[in-house]
DNA sequence: AACGATACGGAGGGGTCCTCCGTTTGTCAA
DNA sequence: TTGACAAACGGAGGACCCCTCCGTATCGTT
């Protein structure tokens, strides 16, 4: 799966074969049981679903946070490719289709985003990494659609960003809800204060 | 104290002397603890801290949840409160203002706005007193500020302080960063589509 | 085949939430 | 004042969780 491709890059991976093995069956028991039983899910239970001792699982991710932030990187790195196929539309529309995706991306991975949210201002390095994987591809559509003036000027990606991580992780019944929300907030990114 | 004037409508107190001095000790060496060591403090730490045993604690307050709940029951009535004062300003200041010290309340308590989070579509008694408080408090100066034309009339109040408290809840180094946050988010309010 | 080095697995330490129940204390009627 | 009982107290302990440690098994190489 490409998911995983991505934190290959960033993350020492394990050398011997069952290493390996076990290595991706842990993580996608993670995927699954967060997925499932949300963000709960205990670290005995994975390591049970993945056919492994919780020695193991402790053997390649030193804690919560960690087996986490793997699970995460993968993630991360494709929703940022995804930027580049907004390359060719309108300014605005890039960066708020983008954003959208962004939503719906936390929507499903909402149990991941809630413990995420937590470690924000940690710096563990592959949480710096994604971190810049991110910027790398939304602020350039940011950048693109402050200069034809679609955007006001008075605002930075890096807090657009947190605001509306903070908008996606709000629980509620219907999607549609959250997406009136993100679309309201986007909408001040376009507000002019003297018309 | 008048925070928890509040709760004592909603909340059938107990009802001997050395219950009812229990009672407030737990609650307000709660109070402390989660305002000094954070959401992760243990109930046994705080009962240790208002002198009480385990158990007595969990007389009164059945489960985490139920303590953090009346902890919030007595803000939140502060907070609603406060919208009275508003009354005289022009509508748009009036409403930004109030969601400025709803930001600023969620700051001071964000232990407690974290794991509230979590409940906010729960239908607990006293939680839903509490919306109701908020929405008697908030939704006339929304309502005001759209009779004025000063705020777009498609957006409704449960969705805004939703927004609110999303923003709200995004840990930042700095207060300024959630505050241009904030602005940002409610200069959409103001938006109009066609100009 | 044999031998390190590497990785596995689960018992158990320390912590948390919460329950249960024997003991203590407040209250009220006599 | 006193006695009796309901109400409340307190902490041991069960269930669960994160994580560590180390004896055992397995891989890969010679």
């Amino acid at each position: 799966m490409s998911t995983t491709a991505g934190s290959e890059q960033l993350l020492a991976r394990p050398r011997r074969a069952d290493a390996r093995r076990n290595y991706e069956k842990v993580l996608s028991a993670a995927r699954e049981a967060f997925l499932e039983g949300g963000e709960a899910t205990s670290l005995e239970e994975i390591a049970r679903r993945a056919g492994v001792g919780i020695g193991t699982l402790y053997r390649h991710f030193p804690n919560r946070q960690a087996l986490l932030e793997a699970l995460y990187a993968g993630e991360v790195e494709e929703l940022s490719r995804s930027a580049a196929e907004l390359d060719g539309k309108d300014p605005w529309d890039a960066l708020s289709l983008w954003f959208e995706r962004f939503i719906a991306y936390l929507a499903t991975k909402r149990a991941l985003a809630d413990e995420l949210m937590n470690y924000m201002d940690k710096d563990a390095p592959l949480f710096v990494a994604c971190r810049a994987s991110m910027f790398a591809a939304g602020e350039p559509l940011l950048k693109r659609a402050q200069e034809e003036g679609a955007v006001r000027p008075d605002v930075e990606f890096a807090e657009i960003l947190q605001m509306v991580m903070g908008i996606g992780k709000v629980p509620t019944a219907d999607p549609a809800q959250t997406e009136h929300m993100l679309r309201i907030a986007l909408d001040g990114l376009r507000y002019r204060p003297q018309n």
